[in-house]
DNA sequence: TATGAATGAGGGTTCATTCAT
DNA sequence: AATGAATGAACCCTCATTCAT
């Protein structure tokens, strides 16, 4: 028997959540004060600790966030049956991404995450549990790759999920830390490398797309 | 005119740097206290002032310190002149080096000062400048490969080596989270990568795409 | 004019009482906060609001409960005309009153009034309040005691009240304080003590029991 | 290796416990700030963490110190073998003792501490350790005299030391709360209960000391 | 140079109370 | 009359840093 509606409550978690990203985003988890997050949100004290337990289950809060709508991504990268057409997809979608400034913050976030993750264990929960979810996502798409004849077998395809999400972490990173990066280029060698690398010569797999 | 020598000075940093190391690596740089590198050092609270002013200072040095290192590795990797070796030599040196459980401690404060620096300028300064020299390095070995023609000359060399970089970073990151990698595979995958796809002539692999 | 009826009143009053008092004797009285006294009444902070005006005023309308209650046990035991069966009544009342749980409740909240009345003057009003009534019934007891000759007349009737109200007090905090007493023989000792010391002809009761 | 003698640690440590008492005494314990002890003290936040790791353990130690105190008393009271001189010499020096403002102000904590006992199970330790021991050294006593004859056999002795010190605790409780008693008085009460009750019969006890 | 007791601003959090609905 | 979300002052406590010794 709330007092208030569903959405109500629920608007107000992601004001203090918007509230937090901003402040963790430009100070820190840990150089933002709740008072930080109490004037950026234009609530009370009182208010956020109606919605929220602790900082920590702010953190926390951001890292689901995170974790879901980063898989959000690579599931909807997924949408085709064709691997090939799905891996280019997935290419597309995530570097694009980062061109969104929005997104750009989410993302800096989540490399604050990693750090955190270190020495926090449910944060780190949180994060593992991140990449095993793409990690397995790219895998089965690679498998079915591997099962087409399209991705030299001597190669293990969970493996090479690992790379590509190493590399997809790395190209955050470098994001997230101001680095003047060309999208488009980043992106034309990555497609070089996968079209030419883990795709069978040519007389097999090229041109499959 | 110091009153005590230099070596003495230096070991005492060392004694510090060493304690807030392994503190930091435990507990990051936020959960650990000064008086955890007190008791970890088996200083006083005053001979850690004398020798840092601050716990940024210390947070800095360490930047300073990882930095070095690293550079250092990239460094030793272009021993050779025939850059298919000295990019052979890299990427076993480097991935192997994260075998060695100091080397990613080390690494795992790495991790830390990625988030640091997203909110610490003078963080950030340091790891943007160990990155782009290592960048810089790297940009100047494919760019003589490119020129010996077994690079092809659409692709920028320093968007490969950010490229590469990205790989090394997201590595980093998942030994530092505890992802269960096994090396030696990661390694494999990656020289296939290189083998078959940015380094080739023209006449094989061109226009896969 | 008020809306809703008297009894409606008294009962909301009793309903928050309860739950107070329930709380109080669990918690204390400031480890209890209002929410802890609003989930065992089952209202809302409101409710509570619109029939006690803070939280101090709970605590004392329950001293003031107290008080009645405790000089009710006193009033009853002095039914009988004779001193000397009113004495032994109010005896046998009163400490067998504390094997009843409920009693033991209230009692020990009693004893916590007794360490606020030190800081809270209009709870040391209401605890004095008692202390005097039962006490000045107490004394006119042992006055017509003292006038019948029952009593040595060196003796202050009114010390010899205070002297029995501090028997009664420490036993409460002793069974408050969960003391494995055996109230029968308890009572024995005070019959005892009663019969053979203050409440004696000269004469003939010396030394009997 | 402490900078600081053990005896400047004592003395901070009081310093600390006389503000405490002080503020306790005057304002109880929960509303007392940890800056109401700290003005009063003199000292800093911090310091007064340095001695004490928390409120309650302040508490803990005042509970702690009671308790001892309180026990000199007795064990000083029991210098003599003759039980009836060391009964005597005992109310004497308990009574008397409260005539002392600075007993008082301790006994008015100790009456507190019953409170507190009520919902802090440390302070119900110490609380009640320090009945049983008081309680066993007065059954000691009884016990002899028991032996000698000069108290019925049918009464327990250790009913008798729970009933006794329950009438020191009624005492200590109406001083505390300000009731003006006459100590002189209410010795000449205790004493004459004392040896009119359960002291046998003149024949044979009577006149005993 | 070295100590470590001391500082005190500021941290996260609670909770008695209010008031728009 | 009744609700319960909201308030914000105040709580206990920590910790980077200092300075008398």
């Amino acid at each position: 028997m709330p007092k208030v509606s569903r959405e109500h409550q629920e608007s107000r978690r992601n004001q203090i959540i918007d509230a937090a990203v901003k402040c963790f985003a430009q100070k820190g988890f840990h150089q933002t004060s709740m008072q930080d997050i109490v004037a950026e949100s234009g609530l009370s004290p009182g208010a956020i600790y109606l919605y929220f337990k602790s900082k920590e289950e702010i953190i926390k809060t951001i890292a689901d966030l995170r974790h879901a709508s980063e898989n959000e991504i690579i599931a909807g990268a997924f949408g085709s049956d064709d691997p090939n057409i799905a891996l280019n997809q997935l290419i597309e979608t995530f570097f694009n991404s980062l061109a969104d400034p929005e997104v750009r913050l989410q993302r800096s976030i989540g490399v604050q995450l990693w750090g955190e993750a270190l020495s926090n264990p449910l944060v780190h929960e949180i994060v593992r549990q991140g990449f095993t979810e793409s990690k397995n996502a790219l895998t089965e798409v690679l498998t079915v790759y591997q099962k087409q004849g399209k991705l030299s077998s001597d190669l293990s395809p969970e493996v090479i999920a690992c790379v590509m999400q190493a590399q997809f972490q790395g190209f955050v990173l470098q994001v997230a830390l101001g680095e003047p990066l060309d999208i488009q280029e980043y992106i034309k060698v990555i497609k070089h490398w996968i079209a030419g690398s883990s795709f069978k010569t040519k007389s097999i797999g090229e041109g499959s797309r």
